[in-house]
RNA sequence: GGCCCCGUGGUGUAGCGGACUAACAUGCCACCCUGUCACGGUGGAGAUCGGGGGUUCAAAUCCCCCCGGGGUCGCCA
């Protein structure tokens, strides 16, 4: 036996035992004649006392230990002398007089601190992943991790649903993201796909009757990586019979409250969750994920801007495009340069370029502005009244800066999106100890394909229409607004999901509707028709990205900080050196051949 | 693939044309030290400044190319 017991769990109660623990050395402390370690194990760090009065065997062992040595020792506890007492550690007022102590394994010098919180290089992190886990902010992230899913899967367990597993590999579906494929050694030419998501045997395990399902899921996506995205992720996979929209909202919503009370109960959780339409965040935020823990809204001034004599506006306007307003509260006295900054970034956002609008020095009220408070290229071309009616439109004051931009919707959302987000970090607008969700309702089912011209699905082509916009999907079909949402939280999309079509004439409606010949229908999707004319019930469901909700409840900003073995930006795992070339025996018996790429 | 930022002893930083034989902190090694807890003291080792090319009398410093990392756009139903 290693040890009786764990090092953080000691305390004034242990004080008079006899006690083994086992551990990392944290710290040493060599006093000559006297050593301090500070043993480290899971639990937490305890001092431990080398005393040669007491074992002159155990402090010659003492005296060889370096950081991270691994060690075990048998001593007493004692409650340490008066004024020695460190109350910055929880085991504080005892230490362990060490009478034996046992070097396990030792230790290199470790290549960045563990005992210490400090930035440190992440390529060095991840090549040495196993000694940044020692770290106590990515072992209580994991930690963190850990509880999420323990109460999600209590929590669902308490409401009757079923965890089933579903195969890893699968069959590789039209639309979505690239696949990550698997080439099959028995099939030659044929390839499993790993499942983006396990949609469609989710919509199956409702045919089967399970009628509430959920699992773990493990999810693969073959792009570009960020700083919330990785090639695999898991999700919270969850699938009902005989809900509607309002009933998956409900029960998200409590998942999500109780959720937070349970594992940050700090957080302050704003309820009840707001519910967006598409369309209005859109509006008012320019993103459909927007950050809600500030107001910093965006207002349309099409129609006050089509009354003045800019040019930028009137050709924008002219061309099928909007002008919109974003006040930066307190930046009416930028200089030069600040401005250009702003201008910069909006443009390498997309916007064609960035009108600001300076209303002078804080202190006097709106209608108090006069002209010469104003500063502005496009001054000439506005009336007091124009300003100030924009000023009042995003709710702006004297001392404020108004950031206008104006063009395509399409166009100017992300750099109106980027100004808002920016302003809200200069001044620190988001609260870190609060958690906004919301939940984003109404999006549009089809959208137009920028390449192709033709109708693809927003969403996935399994969602159902809201059930009065089903004859548009004849005439309009990008007017139809699906039953599907999402869920998002301070800026971070935290998972999505929509009430499935269960009949197979509306779902071989949508699909042709979405281009797909009869052919290809039944090929693709034969199966899915297939199960729904099988008595498929009503049903829907949501996937949660569980490193998200970490990285939102831990307050990190990176996925990587919450995942155990992450990849780089490369989509590489430096710590076993992945991917790497298969041999040629290998691909042989898949049926591979590489390429001569240049 | 585009754009932006970064790369200096093990780690984190400073230096941003000449006084750099590259500084500081910490870590590491040796010795001293019996109440420390980021222990303390003394001494020491450790970087050809990501790589290559160029400009210059002179380059860590300026320019170009490449490599690596990060952020972002495209992409991600």
């Amino acid at each position: 036996m290693y040890r009786t017991h764990t090092c953080g769990s000691l305390g004034k109660e242990n004080i008079g035992a006899t006690v083994s623990l086992a551990g990392w050395v944290n710290r040493r402390r060599d006093h000559g004649g006297l050593v301090f370690i500070d043993l480290r194990d899971k639990e937490g760090i305890v001092q431990a006392v080398f005393n040669p009065e007491i074992s002159p065997a155990a402090l010659k062992i003492a005296e060889q230990l370096r950081s991270e040595y691994v060690l075990t020792l048998t001593g007493e506890v004692a409650k340490r002398p008066a004024g020695t007492e460190n109350l910055k550690l929880p085991t504080g007022e005892i230490e362990v007089i060490v009478k034996e102590a046992e070097i396990l394994n030792t230790a290199n010098t470790p290549p960045f601190y563990i005992n210490e919180e400090v930035e440190v290089d992440e390529n060095v992190r991840l090549k040495y992943r196993y000694l940044d886990l020692r770290r106590p902010r990515m072992k209580e992230n994991l930690q963190l991790r850990h509880r999420v899913t323990r109460f999600m899967h209590d929590f669902l367990d308490a409401r009757g649903f079923t965890e089933v597993e579903t195969p890893t590999f699968i069959k590789s579906t039209p639309e979505g993201a690239r696949d990550y494929l698997v080439p099959s050694r028995i099939h030659p030419g044929y390839f499993y796909a790993l499942p983006q998501s396990p949609q469609q045997l989710k919509q199956l395990l409702m045919v089967g009757g399970l009628e509430k399902y959920y699992q773990m899921a493990r999810c693969y996506r073959d792009e570009d990586l960020r700083a919330d995205r990785q090639p695999e992720h898991t999700q919270l996979d969850m699938e009902m019979s005989f809900v509607t929209q309002e009933d998956v909202l409900q029960l998200l919503e409590e998942l999500y409250t109780s959720l937070a009370e349970a594992v940050k109960p700090d957080k302050k959780v704003i309820t009840p969750f707001p519910r967006l339409t598409y369309a209005d965040v859109m509006l008012r935020y320019a993103s459909d994920k927007p950050d809600l823990r500030y107001g910093l809204e965006i207002a349309d001034i099409t129609n006050i801007a089509e009354k003045t004599e800019f040019e930028v506006f009137k050709n924008a306007i002219a061309g099928g495009g909007v002008v919109r307003v974003l006040a930066a509260p307190g930046c009416g006295e930028y200089t030069r340069h600040q401005l250009d900054e702003l201008n910069q970034l909006a443009q390498s956002a997309g916007a064609k370029g960035l009108l600001t609008i300076s209303l002078g020095s804080p202190g006097s009220k709106l209608s108090e502005l006069t002209q010469d408070m104003i500063k502005s290229v496009a001054a000439k071309y506005l009336s007091l009244e124009q300003v100030k009616a924009i000023a009042e439109a995003c709710g702006a004051s004297t001392g404020d800066l108004l950031l206008i931009i104006a063009g395509e919707p399409d166009k100017i959302c992300p750099a109106l999106d980027a100004l808002r987000r920016e302003i809200a970090r200069r001044f620190e607008l988001a609260d870190p100890d609060v958690l906004h969700f919301a939940f984003i309702v109404d999006f549009p089912l089809i959208v137009r394909n920028q390449e192709t011209g033709g109708w693809e699905a927003a969403n996935n082509p399994f969602t159902h229409p809201r059930d009065e916009d089903i004859p548009l999907l004849d005439t309009d079909p990008e007017k139809v607004i699906g039953k599907n949402y999402d869920l998002i939280c301070n800026g971070l999309e935290l998972g999505s999901g929509s009430i499935r079509i269960h009949r197979s004439d509306l779902q071989k409606k949508i699909l042709k509707v979405l281009g797909y010949e009869d052919e290809r229908i039944n090929r693709l999707f034969g199966h899915m028709l297939e199960a729904f004319d099988f008595g498929a019930p009503p049903h829907g469901g949501f996937g949660a990205g569980i490193d998200r909700t970490v990285m939102v409840l831990s307050g990190e900003q990176n996925i990587r900080d919450v995942v155990a073995f992450p990849k780089n930006q490369s989509a590489m795992d430096m710590t076993l050196g992945a991917p790497s070339p298969a041999a040629e025996e290998q691909l042989a018996e898949l049926h591979l051949r590489l390429l001569d790429e240049e």
